[in-house]
DNA sequence: CGGAATCCTAAGTGATACTG
DNA sequence: CAGTATCACTTAGGATTCCG
């Protein structure tokens, strides 16, 4: 943090941009940000953790937290009780990924009016 | 830059929330950042930026530029030549998007290694 | 309760051909 | 050179149904 980025540095190759772009389109979909930010609270169980995103249907969140769970951003804790319990929590990897989230979404939130500004002045001269 | 991120503040409403995934997605597609990140170095012409970005085939380049103008990321300057020249130039918003970018690529190749072994390791116990 | 399986639609993306 | 138009393909995502 405050390294100063140098304006014409390449800064990585054009093989770690590809990667770098297939992770962020992973990260960037639908779901797997606002899952993260909810589970940042704490550990919650599977239909808490559905109630608290809002919205997402059961299957995208099983799918969401599956590759969640893939990459090690979450721990997936089964208790076996009846009926079971399914507990998911942010790994330190989750949590990291979690403040790059909020930063972004600080990001957005700080630009959001100058970004629909900007719509609504291109969508009009082009019409 | 620099905030300390509160573990475990609500942060941002719902309706918040959603309007950052929205745009989030936006952002976190396949060319967008590539191409934001590509013109930090300077402005661009059409089939430059496509050299620089490597792997993009033109309609996507044309789209990914007209949603960036759109949003007042880039800015679009053609020059009355024949043939034509179009030069494409990161706005001061623009700019600011790929700093977030270059953070989080940042944040990606860090931890790049260990989203892999998580991976293989995930795998390896699935088979 | 926490899923898996299946079906379906819409959107993202690439390839190719054509144009001012 | 810098696009536009069209088509075909793949994927994301929702809805529904069924299971241990």
């Amino acid at each position: 943090m405050h390294m100063t980025v140098d304006q014409r540095s390449p800064r990585h190759s054009p093989q770690t941009c590809s990667v770098i772009a297939e992770h962020l389109s992973r990260i960037g979909d639908r779901w797997t940000l606002p899952v993260v930010v909810t589970l940042r609270d704490g550990p919650l169980r599977f239909n808490q953790l559905r109630r608290g995103v809002g919205g997402i249907s059961q299957q995208m969140l099983t799918r969401t937290l599956r590759a969640l769970e893939r990459d090690g951003m979450v721990d997936r804790t089964v208790h076996p009780t009846v009926p079971p319990q399914v507990e998911y929590a942010l790994t330190a990897l989750g949590g990291s990924l979690g403040d790059q989230a909020l930063q972004l979404g600080s990001w957005i939130v700080a630009n959001l009016a100058e970004i629909e500004r900007c719509r609504s002045a291109f969508d009009a001269e082009k019409a």
